[in-house]
Order: C-alpha cells, then sequence, then structure tokens
DNA sequence: TAAAAAATGAGGGTTAACCCTCATTAAATT
DNA sequence: AATTTAATGAGGGTTAACCCTCATTTTTTA
C-alpha cells in the first residue's frame, strides 16, 4: 500500500477522461495510473494494474461499465468502484449495487463530491449520489412493504418483444422473428401495456428508448 | 490583447466543466477566465467578460448551446465560439455553422484536438471535427446537386404534431391539443411518415427520440 | 410436490390508425 | 401577379392494433 490512492479511469470520451485525470491530479493524495476507453480494455487493463479504486464510466462501447464490473469481480472480488453516468436512472443505480460498486456519482456532480467518493470507497465505505440514495430509499421501502408488486418487471420474452417493438417493428414481423404466432405477441404485448401502465405501443416505445432496453 | 487566449467555458456538467478547465490550463498559452452552467448565464457573463474564445456545450439547462450562441451573437457578431457536444448530429452541426460559431467539435474527441479547435477559432479560422466534416460535405453536395430534395424537411406544424406523437398522444388528443380536427392531423401525420421514410407512428417516435426533436 | 409464473395460442369484438383522393384558404416564393 | 407551399378539412376504405376471456404446456418457486 502506498501513501497516495491508486486510481485508474475507465471513460470513452477522451476528453472527459482526460479533464477528469488533469482534475483528480490536482489531490496530491490520489494519482491516476492508468486510463482506458471502453469496459473489455477495463477487465485487461485492472488485472494488469490492480489500482485503489476504479473511476469507470457505465456507457462505454464494447463492454459497458457494469458488465465490466461484473468481469472484474470476479478477478477480484474485492475490487472498489466509483460508477460514473450521466444518467440518473434507478435500474443503473440497482444493478450497480447488486454488482459491488462502492461508489455511485452522477457527471454533474460537484469535483468535490467525486474526489470525497474516491477517498471513501478506498477506505471501503460507499458513498452514493445525495439525489439518488433517495432512489434507493425508495426501492428498500418498495421492497419491504408488503405491497410489492413485481407485476411490473417485464419476464424476458416480454422484454425482448418490447426491444423489436421499440425498432418499429408490426407485430406480424415480431411473430416472424421469434417464430411465435402473432396471437402470442399480441398478448405479449398487453402484458407489457399493463405492467408499464401505458395505452399502446408508441408509449411503449417510447418508454422502451428512455429506459435502458434498446441500444 | 494579451498574450494568451481567453477562454470562457459554458458546459452543465460541473465535473466536465471542471475537467475542461483543469485541461486548458496545462496549455500556457490558453487561460479559462470564466465558467459557467447554462446558457442564460453563459450570455451574461459573455457580455461582462468578453473572451476571446467561447467553448459552449450544446446540451445545456434553461437556455441551449445553440440558443444562447445566438443570442450572444446579437450582441457581439464577431463572437468566435466552439461548439462542444457529445451528439454526432448533422442538424446541429449545421444549426451551429449557420449561427456563425467557428469551431464544432464532439467530446469525444481527443484533448489534443479541442486545444487546437481553440487555437484555430481564435485566429478566426474554422475548427470543424474531421468525423463531422464529412457531413458537411454532403450537404454541401445535397445543396449543389439539382437532386434537391427539400422534401425531406418537415414542416413547423409537422414537428409539433411529431413531437406530442411522440410523447404518445392519440390522434384525438393531438387535435384537441392543437385545435385543430382529428383528420388534419392524420394528414400532417401520413406526410411525417412519407417524408421520414416510416411506415407507422412508432417508428416514426423513434426516429424522433433518436433524432433532436423531443426531449 | 403442489402452486405460481412464464410462454404459447385462440376466439371474437371494437376502433384507432393508415391509405388514397380531393378541396379551401392563407402565406411564402418567384 | 402568378405559383408553390403550408395548414386546414373531408369522404371512404382496409387493417393492424388493442380489448376481453380462456386454455395448454413447461419452468420456476415455495
Amino acid at each position: 500500500m502506498t501513501d497516495y490512492i491508486r486510481v485508474m479511469i475507465a471513460e470513452d470520451h477522451s476528453m472527459i477522461r482526460d479533464g477528469l485525470k488533469q482534475l483528480l491530479e490536482l489531490e496530491n493524495d490520489i494519482k491516476v495510473i492508468a486510463a482506458c476507453s471502453d469496459g473489455k480494455t477495463a477487465v485487461e487493463k485492472y488485472k494488469e494494474v490492480k489500482p485503489d479504486v476504479l473511476l469507470m464510466d457505465i456507457n462505454m462501447p464494447v463492454l459497458n461499465g457494469l458488465e465490466a464490473l461484473e468481469q472484474i469481480k470476479a478477478f477480484d472480488s474485492g475490487v472498489k468502484a466509483v460508477m460514473l453516468t450521466i444518467h440518473q436512472d434507478r435500474e443503473y443505480l440497482l444493478k450497480a449495487l447488486e454488482l459491488g460498486a462502492l461508489g455511485y456519482i452522477l457527471k454533474d456532480a460537484e469535483a468535490s463530491a467525486l474526489i470525497e467518493a474516491i477517498r471513501s470507497v478506498n477506505k471501503n465505505q460507499t458513498y452514493i449520489q445525495p439525489t439518488m440514495a433517495r432512489e434507493l430509499v425508495n426501492e428498500y421501502k418498495r421492497i419491504k412493504s408488503g405491497a410489492d408488486e413485481p407485476k411490473n418487471r417485464l419476464t424476458e420474452r416480454e422484454t425482448e418483444v418490447l426491444r423489436l417493438l421499440a425498432k418499429g417493428m408490426l407485430n406480424k414481423e415480431i411473430a416472424n422473428a421469434l417464430y411465435i404466432s402473432e396471437k402470442t405477441v399480441k398478448n405479449h404485448i398487453s402484458s407489457i401495456f399493463r405492467k408499464l401502465n401505458v395505452q399502446d405501443r408508441t408509449q411503449a416505445a417510447v418508454y422502451a428508448i428512455k429506459n435502458k432496453i434498446v441500444e
């Protein structure tokens, strides 16, 4: 262990990556020892340099940050990661925490918050963006309250159908693509509408695009 | 005139803003003299500090970068702006150039490209992201070739209808919202489909979300 | 092992969505 | 002044989309 925090950055936008590096280097207890621009490289580089803290963007090409974290976790279960994202997205946060990320911070947070997150995580303490922490509490309450509604979670098949629907495909085309009858597609779609609480396929497509799912 | 380039940064994500600042400060011919986080403030601050070069993000709250540039232009027609964006979007680029931006660069560009862009723009030379320059050439050819097809440009009203459509509204709802008959809405929508070369409203909604228009 | 959930499929009904053509008025262009 | 485009509206026709209920088989979960 050294006297400074060895940080590795995984971020696809090189301008932002370089900017973060400069920003962190201003702190004399932090040193950026490696950087890369996609999830796949991040996994390899992590094994190579074993940083104290991994600062990783979620949206990255090839392998996204969450997938990369999963792979790194398999190699080093003690990985201390701060996930960085522009998305104020409950799903991402929960997924990140499930995967064992200690920190979660939005790109529009103050630089000081990022520094604090890195220091906290290095000490194996969690740091969640305050504005996101509320989401966590909500989720916790949702699970604890008997009023648990797993109704709203789409099944695998439904998600698949939604993905195709959001590409603008007709029910008939979806049926052909999945080798099932159009009737089944219609049934799936009705379930999707009910679960997403939307009235038609356009709203469902909008939902699919805005929240993860497609692309 | 001083011996260094006085740069003002307008960027809403403070982390990125601070990062850019640090990045630019590494160059001894560049000095960041001001920074702000939304378009409205950018206009005010510009008038106050009159930077040599304005580095401005397009996606910003309150007033976006393009709208802000338009207002600044009215105050100082000689404004030298480098527009920064994550969108590889032809529309944005063209709009920015129409408004007189000299530079246009993507956030995933190398830091060195940003530095070069700032130096070029300061000398009143244009700097367009190489990968985007191709778009420009295409647009130029499109205009020059008699095969000009303004067919594909949506009218104001059509854009309005598309916006509502992409919110998942029914034709009837759109008609009520715009105080026109449902028949007219249907006609507009048919035109939209033809122009966007899509077959149904879901595809149109997907298009609207992926390309500018909504949100 | 019994019960629940997921995936498949169908019958039968209603209507919103989409197609075509045509027409009128106002505004922008040439 | 003449033409084109934009915006509005309608008639009339076809069908994809959506609703409800019900049923079978397989997988998962309790």
